[in-house]
DNA sequence: TTTTGAGTTGTTCGA
DNA sequence: GTCGAACAACTCAAA
């Protein structure tokens, strides 16, 4: 018999799959594969709340391919040995998958695809996790790009990406299945109960991002260019879990964006369009700077921030993994996180602000925590985005560009209502102070039945004068 | 090679 | 309360 096996990664989703597409295409058995190699000790194996999600998107595309007579072949171990056993065991002559971009990804397919073409397998890789190739895009001179604006001005240029295909009306199944684990045998799913916020916040698989599609055009796309910083609201996609483990193609939802509002770009409507592309655009770009940058993970792409004298301090990491520095807006975002697996993208840059600028701790243990929590943990997205505002990475914010967590929270949670979510104990607390609760006089406090210290503590640091040893820490940085 | 224009998301100060 | 300017100087990308 000849077969082709199509390995699944981050692509769990049956249409707009290229490689899926192709292996349908050659009308021989096919057989869906997952293999989970978690178990090795790598230091950016999926976090704790990405397995959570993990468990359930591989139910999900489980079902989807029984309902086409097919069913997703489960297995465990290094890949490129699972691969082989299974090639010779199915004597299938072809493997296909669709392309990941990280470092150590990209060279454990360069490995698994040595190994399965040395007796003779075809293998076969296909984009489609993204718009653009990072090979597509590079400066006049042949270089990567590292400032965003012209980078997405030029992958605009390049080409309009292509239309997402259909899924398989039907995959034809070998004669007999492979042996399989169970989702469940691969222990993804948390032994102890800590995930009732994940539960009610998220459908994983294909219908979910589907749905969440929907409501997102229906609801928010058209006020995205202002809804989109309001934590307090629902004007964000909330796209991004399913994007990163490939339930929904980036083509589809650009195409599907397109379609919704076809309207003047000097419309609000078609501003917001607009901004929600460049967002797609910020995921196309965090890709480019990994794949060009691939020690980003764990080094600053501006070599002088190497110097930084961050300051290691357990007491104040843990009082912000716990949502407990003092400060509402921060607080409520880590509380948002540790119960949800998510964090509003406007808030993420509020508490990276606040961990690396007030409290002077290194981005890179912020990256670490959001990688175990985030259920939409991305490596490119992760590390781009603490780059970012620490300021040592691609087209980073300026030094003098320090968060003020009062501030912030007054302009994009004005009623407080997203503090008063996530932080029920300032409930009570009048709006005016709901932001700075140690500056509230001392009865409306009382009368919120409140007392700092007790109920919610005190800021753990002085905004003002951490911004004065930021400034100050920066210039440790300079010179070469 | 050199020059020039520009750069996601802010804050603070002083008029 | 609102507004504009300063913050300091750098790097990237294109001409």
């Amino acid at each position: 018999m000849s077969g082709t096996i199509v390995w699944f990664r981050n692509d769990l989703r049956l249409e707009d799959n290229a490689a899926l597409r192709a292996a349908v295409e050659r009308e021989h058995p096919v057989v869906p594969v997952f293999v989970d190699d978690s178990v090795k000790n790598d230091v950016w194996a999926p976090g704790a709340a990405s397995r959570w999600w993990l468990h359930r998107s591989l139910i999900s595309l489980n079902r989807d391919l029984q309902n086409l007579g097919s069913q997703l072949v489960i297995l465990r171990g290094d890949p490129a040995e699972q691969l082989q056993r299974l090639t010779q065991d199915y004597a299938a002559d072809s493997v296909y998958w669709n392309r990941r971009y990280e470092p150590e990804l990209i060279f454990q397919d360069e490995r698994v695809k040595m190994r399965l073409e040395e007796p003779g397998v075809e293998v076969r890789s296909f984009p489609g996790n993204l718009l653009f190739e990072p090979t597509d895009i590079c400066t006049q001179q042949g270089n990567p790009y590292q400032v965003f604006t012209p980078f997405w001005k030029a992958c605009l240029a390049y080409r309009e990406p292509d239309e997402p295909t259909a899924g398989p009306v039907a995959i034809p199944a070998p004669q007999e299945w492979p042996d399989s684990l169970s989702v469940g045998e691969l222990g993804l799913n948390p032994r102890i109960d800590w995930d009732a916020g994940l539960q009610e916040a998220w459908e994983p698989g294909f219908d979910g991002a589907q749905r969440r599609l929907e409501v997102f055009l229906q609801e928010a796309i058209a006020g995205y260019q202002a809804g989109r910083d309001r934590p307090d609201l629902q004007g964000t996609s909330r796209l991004s879990p399913h994007l990163h483990f490939g339930e929904i193609s980036p083509r589809q939802i650009w195409h599907a964006v397109q379609r919704e509002c076809r309207t003047d770009r000097r419309t609000t409507e078609g501003q917001s369009v607009e901004r929600f592309s460049a967002e797609l655009g910020w995921r196309e770009f965090a890709h480019h700077v990994l794949f060009h940058f691939p020690k980003t993970p764990d080094q600053p792409l501006r070599s002088q921030f190497s110097r930084f004298p961050w300051v290691e301090d357990e007491a104040a990491l843990k009082a912000w993994q716990t949502g407990s520095t003092g400060y509402p807006i921060v607080d409520a975002g880590m509380r948002e996180l540790w119960s949800t697996g998510w964090m509003h993208n406007r808030v993420r840059m509020i508490v990276g602000s606040f961990l690396t600028k007030d409290l002077l701790i290194s981005w890179r243990a912020g990256a670490r925590w959001f990688w175990d929590t985030l259920v939409d943990a991305d490596l490119a997205n992760n590390t781009l985005g603490w780059q970012w505002i620490s300021g040592c990475g691609a087209d980073a914010a300026p030094y003098f560009r320090i968060f003020n967590p009062v501030s912030q929270g007054q302009k994009f949670d004005p009623d407080g209502a997203y503090v008063r979510r996530w932080v029920p104990e300032l409930e009570a607390v009048p709006s005016r102070w709901i932001h700075e609760p140690w500056n509230a006089p001392a009865g409306e406090l009382n009368a919120a039945g409140v007392e700092l210290g007790i109920d919610y503590p005190e800021p753990i640091v002085d905004h003002a004068e951490a911004r004065r040893a930021a400034l100050a820490a920066l210039e440790a940085t300079k010179g070469d």
